[in-house]
DNA sequence: CCCATGTCAGTATCACTGAAATAA
DNA sequence: CTTATTTCAGTGGTACTGACATGG
C-alpha cells in the first residue's frame, strides 16, 4: 500500500499554515489542549478546569457573591449558574444567603470543597507550574503582555463586521 | 448602601490571585474569550471559530482525508465528523471519496465555502492580526515558545495523578 | 480474519438568550 | 414601580467513549 511517501502517520509532515493562520492555529490548540485537560481532570480528580478556578477563586475570596465571581470571570450570571449547579451538586461548594440582602447568595467552600483548594498533580495548574520555569521571567512578562492583549482584542471582536448574511441553510 | 468600598461595579478592586493562579486566570481567560468570539462570529458570519480553522485548512490543503485533518487539528475523528456535518449542512464543504480507497472521504470547499476562506472583519484572526503588530517580533516569539510549551505540557497533563476517588457523588 | 477509516449514538460541559422569581 | 441579583428553560457547539459499518 505505498506506505513510503509522506503519508498520514507524521502531520509533521504537512507544510506550515503561513503567517496568522499559524499563529491562530497556535492559538486554537492552546484552546483545545485546554479543554482535553479540563475533560480528563473530570474524569481523574472529578472537576473540570473552569470548575477548579471557580474553586479556587472561592478559596480565596470566602462569602464572595455568585454576581461578582460573574463579573470576575467574565461570565454571563446563567453560565455561572450552571457551573456552581455542578459543583453543589458533587458537595463542594455551598450558598447561603446573604443576611443583609437576601438576594445575593454567598459561596463558600465545604470541607469536601477545601480539598480541591490546593496544588494537586494532574491539573492544569501543575502543568502550567511545570512548564513556566524553564523560561525566564522575561519571556513570561512578554507571553502575559501578549495573551492580555489577544484577550483584549477578542473581547471586541465582530462588533462592526458589515457581513453579506452568507450564513444560514437557506437552500435546504 | 456602601458604596464607597470596593464594591461590585469594578473588578479591578479584586486583590491578585497569586502567581500561578494568576497566570492560569489568564489562560482561561484567553479560552473563554475565543469561545465568546467564536459565539459570536457564529451569530454575525454563519461559523464558530473551529469551524473556520477547518475551512481555512481545507482551503491550503484540498482533497485532504478527514483523518489526516483530524490529526492535524489533534481532533479525535468523532469529535471531526460533527464539525464536518455541521459545515455541509450550511454547504460549506463537500466530500468525494477517494477512487483509490473509498474508506476515505476527500474533502473540498464549495463556492460558497471558499467565500469564507478569506480574511475577514470580525473574525478571529483579524482581532489577532489586528493585535499582533502592536509587539515586536521578539515578544511574538517568546509568547509562540511559551504557548506551544504550554499546549505540550497540558498535552501530558493527567497521566499519573493518583487522585484519592474524591469524585463521585457518592452520598446522594 | 484483521486493521484502517470514518460515522453514529450517547453523555457531559460550557456559553449564550430570554424569561421569570425574589428582594432591595 | 423600578432596579438588582440570581435562577431556570431552551439552544447550539465542542469533545469524548464506545460501538458500528465498510473497505483494504
Amino acid at each position: 500500500m505505498a506506505s513510503m511517501d509522506s503519508n498520514s502517520n507524521e502531520p509533521s509532515s504537512l507544510p506550515p499554515l503561513g503567517d496568522e493562520l499559524d499563529f491562530l492555529s497556535l492559538i486554537w490548540a492552546v484552546d483545545h489542549a485546554l479543554q482535553r485537560a479540563s475533560k480528563r481532570m473530570n474524569a481523574t480528580l472529578g472537576l473540570t478546569g473552569p470548575q477548579r478556578l471557580v474553586v479556587r477563586i472561592i478559596g480565596k475570596f470566602p462569602s464572595i457573591p455568585a454576581g461578582q465571581l460573574a463579573r470576575l470571570l467574565h461570565l454571563h450570571p446563567s453560565t455561572l449558574t450552571g457551573v456552581l449547579k455542578r459543583l453543589e451538586r458533587r458537595g463542594l461548594i455551598d450558598r447561603r444567603l446573604d443576611p443583609r440582602d437576601a438576594r445575593r447568595s454567598l459561596l463558600g467552600l465545604t470541607s469536601k470543597g477545601r480539598q480541591f483548594d490546593i496544588d494537586r498533580e494532574g491539573t492544569v495548574e501543575a502543568a502550567i507550574h511545570g512548564a513556566l520555569p524553564g523560561f525566564s521571567a522575561e519571556k513570561l512578562r512578554a507571553t502575559r503582555e501578549v495573551l492580555e492583549l489577544i484577550a483584549g482584542a477578542l473581547e471586541h471582536t465582530g462588533r462592526q463586521s458589515h457581513a453579506p448574511d452568507l450564513r444560514g441553510p437557506s437552500t435546504a
